[in-house]
DNA sequence: TCACGATGGTTGCAACATGCTACCGGCCAG
DNA sequence: CTGGCCGGTAGCATGTTGCAACCATCGTGA
């Protein structure tokens, strides 16, 4: 269980989100569960991850607000967990290791899985960081700044 | 050390994304090398982590082509370690995450850490994802589909 | 309503990863 | 050559993960 321990100081928000999905399974969870996964079944199929694993994995994603345990939709009296709105707002997370991934990890002509835009069935568009007037920003062109009262 | 073990027949990037800088680390380690470290005391001081896990972690970053090991700029005898364009190419992720982390960690007023344009010191535009024509995507306008030949 | 397989877990234990502390060798200033 | 800093390594305690076995509930068919 990740307890936050070492980031009480860190007004860093990279931390914060780093100790609410920055473990090896939550990451993948969360992919899951964009990509329709709702079953604790579903989730362990799909992962391959022990039982008690995924049980704590998901009672975390719960607790940190990224996941609810609704009653099931198909009637039944199982749960599902699916995405809460701060879930969703994880996608760009999500696409963005996506595409890093597709970049550096697969050989041209590989086959691996790929994100498309469900009217068209296009590949999308690459993730950009822009600044507020809309220009590209590479790495270089931004800075960490401290903010004490927003 | 994160072995692949789990995840040799997955065609998901996210998952090979995640099997390179998915542990608590690494990724912290990557934003601190955005943020300007680069020698071995700067990440262990910043991030507060033994400096035998931090040696596990700077190999395995450097090993996986995320980070290169170089001469000292300074001209001492000691290395540094700096970002490889693969390793830059992580810049949306962390973008990613820092937003997130920023709208779901924070109280309104809550002091933390800002990325800023460097240029106008203002804060970034929130990354979007986009369809190939250009048109904002949610979650559910996208669907993950199998690619056998690219 | 009873059996029985599927679902959704929990528990115990072994293996592995992490964190802490101590130590160590190379650099560098005096 | 001495002491302090830098960049590690080594040993050991502790925490986390993975595996397998077990268990309670659900759902279906008879």
């Amino acid at each position: 269980m990740v307890t936050r321990t070492r980031f009480d100081d860190s007004d860093c928000p990279v931390a914060r989100s780093v100790d609410a999905i920055g473990d090896w399974w939550s990451l993948l969870i969360v992919r899951d569960a964009f990509d329709g996964s709702r079953r604790f079944g579903e989730f362990q199929r799909s992962l391959g991850v022990a039982k008690n694993i995924l049980t704590a994995r998901l009672r975390a994603l719960v607790d940190g607000g990224v996941l609810a345990s609704v009653p099931a939709s198909d009637g039944s009296a199982y749960r599902e967990y699916v995405l809460t709105p701060k879930g969703k707002a994880l996608f760009p997370v999500i696409v963005a290791l996506r595409q890093w991934g597709e970049q550096h990890f697969f050989t041209p002509g590989e086959p691996h899985s790929e994100l498309v835009d469900r009217r068209h069935e296009q590949r999308l568009r690459a993730l950009e960081v822009l600044s507020a007037d809309g220009r590209r920003l590479e790495p270089d062109d931004t800075a960490v700044r401290k903010v004490s009262t927003g």
